[in-house]
DNA sequence: ACCTGAACACCGTTCAAGT
DNA sequence: ACCTGAACACCGTTCAAGT
């Protein structure tokens, strides 16, 4: 019985995570897999947020994040790219739009998206312009994670949606921010 | 000792809620407020999601809800006054953002937008228009409600967002809406 | 540094039975 | 129609003590 290290923990938990989804990610499942009692866990961390918090980080760390091309269609790809890796785990939408919703960790995304629109000429907007784009994208995303996991669940009706649902919301504020950025750049007279 | 309607839960959970928290609306609590054991309430409610789904439509119920006005200026109205509703009951807009998103209740903000936006002309991408809109309040809410509450209880540092977050964000979303209704009206070549 | 043992103060939900 | 009483199967967290 060798003894756990911070990263084994959130190594565990996601596995917990896409083996038996969010809500039997609980302290004490987590510390029966790990073989250790849940009071354990309180060596690792100080709260079952701030583990969550690190499990959203990692989850967010293993995808693949374009860093090159044009600024709008690096930002879409930003925001496809983080809607494929919430996608790609049981719950993970809900997983990290909470994290992100209480402040710690998935910063990630944020920062990236406000790079790639500072480099775009969105200037001082950026930061309001990435938090629209992570809004749509965590609210979409759990919304498509909830219906999925319905339907494969058997549910009643599969509730088909738009074949690029995604891409069109996705289009609607990629749109609006170039607008606003187009604004900015002939001068802001109206704020 | 009179006996409750399911009317009288739902009042009484909105003024738990507003007083105590979400974190603190229990079956158990709410019960006790109601001068009532906790398997009490199970006869007006099938779980605690189905009443919370009653607390969310009563609580979205409340609002004066704009009718009337041009079809952008209109979803902008909806919006903000959705917001203000979320605002106005502690963890009103995590409760309802909640709700919305296991998909039962919560529906009356998605239909006005829906209507405003097919009369407006943007027709078959109204649905997608309509939660493109409420993924951005529903996620600005949360996190604004979060901010105010953190200063609120003595946090660190306040944080102070720009003069018109809300207002910005909207606005990014309701140009592109008006991006793609032009784009469509010219004629869908692009998808 | 990491874990045990035991406790504290709670949860949501079910169900037979009462009025 | 609405409620009680009692139970079931859980939670997160703390803390002295062990190795």
């Amino acid at each position: 019985m060798n003894r756990n290290h911070r990263r084994d923990v959130v190594a565990k938990a996601i596995e917990v995570l896409d083996d038996y989804g969010l809500a039997d990610l609980t302290m004490r499942r987590l510390g029966a897999e790990l073989g250790v009692r849940p009071s354990a866990l309180y060596h690792h961390f100080a709260d079952k947020q701030t583990l969550l918090a690190a499990v959203a980080d990692e989850l967010l760390a293993r995808a693949n994040w374009p860093a090159t091309g044009e600024w709008a269609d690096r930002a879409a790809a930003i925001c496809a790219t983080l809607r494929d890796q919430l996608l790609a785990y049981r719950d993970g939408a809900e997983l990290v739009a909470t994290v992100h919703s209480f402040g710690l960790g998935a910063r990630q995304p944020y920062e990236l998206l406000v790079a790639a629109l500072a480099e775009g000429g969105v200037g001082g907007l950026a930061p309001q312009a990435a938090r629209t784009l992570l809004h749509f994208v965590y609210g979409h995303a759990v919304d498509e994670q909830t219906h999925l996991q319905a339907a494969a669940a058997g549910a009643i009706d599969d509730d088909p949606r738009e074949s690029d649902d995604f891409g069109t919301g996705l289009g609607i504020v990629i749109a609006g921010i170039q607008v606003v950025r187009a604004a900015r750049q002939l001068g802001p007279t109206g704020a």
